[in-house]
DNA sequence: ATAATAAAAGATAAAAACATCTTTTATTAT
DNA sequence: ATAATAAAAGATGTTTTTATCTTTTATTAT
């Protein structure tokens, strides 16, 4: 387990591989997704229809169809995305499970969450799902292995 | 999910537990534990054997047994807690699930993840299991509800 | 020695996360 | 209209995490 669940990691390698590859108006399909961020087909399917249900991507059926980004999908925050499939709960939840931790009741390690938290809440609401379209293209940063 | 599995959650919360009863080299057994910390008693009694079997906790068996730490145990960083449990994973792996993500072949949030991670570590490699004695003592700190 | 105590160990099970396969629906091109 | 395409939806299966219950072993007090 990592920061975020296996589902998260996949929808945040999909949307960035979306981003780059319809950034021209065009579509992007399940499979050549799959293939390239190195995910499960079918189970990236489904959380890709999660997302588009939620409208944070969008998609197309039929020839020439799939998946794509709107100039609005393309400049929501990648905190959205963590949002829409992992909730909320990394951003607000006690680092020891505590229901009702809070700066009146804390846990030994609130305050020091708090910071933690906090930084990565403001870095992901501070970073554009299209952001890394160009770094992707140039291959200075990389989706998959 | 949060940052830590539930089960890391449970250690962490049991350890400073135990830190807080065991400080004057008395024992504490495993069902007040699991009542103040607010835990399945049997699960936490896997988790705590384990824990003990690592050498991160002490316990003895039989009447006025129980778990306990000794000084070396209540000056230990909580950071050992968490490799112990979840692995050390959350201060080095990928947050996007790749596996040869590093800084020849970073993934898109490479650089910034990896200031939320050392940050982390930093902070719970700082943090000692018995450091919370008194603010839990006092009830400035909680650890269950 | 014996009985009582409490952790250790083993067996089993429920729930959630992760994954696959099949059928249906919407869209496009012919 | 028809066939081809591709996502949506449904059914099902596997693995991991979380949890419970029972039996065994070590220790202590009598």
């Amino acid at each position: 387990m990592g920061i975020f669940s296996k589902t998260c990691e996949y929808a945040v390698r999909a949307v960035f591989f979306i981003a780059q590859h319809t950034a021209d108006g065009s579509r992007v399909g399940i499979k050549e997704i799959a293939v390239n961020i190195d995910s499960p087909e079918h189970f990236l399917a489904k959380i890709l229809q999660d997302l588009s249900k939620r409208g944070i991507i969008q998609s197309v059926k039929g020839p020439n169809g799939g998946f794509y980004l709107d100039a609005q999908s393309l400049s929501r925050p990648l905190s959205d995305v963590i949002e829409a499939v992992d909730g909320g709960g990394i951003f607000r939840d006690c680092g020891l499970g505590l229901k009702e931790c809070s700066s009146k009741n804390p846990c030994p390690l609130h305050h020091d969450f708090l910071d933690v938290r906090n930084r990565l809440q403001n870095m992901l609401e501070s970073i554009t799902i299209g952001q890394f379209n160009e770094d992707l293209n140039l291959g200075i940063v990389v989706l998959k292995k």
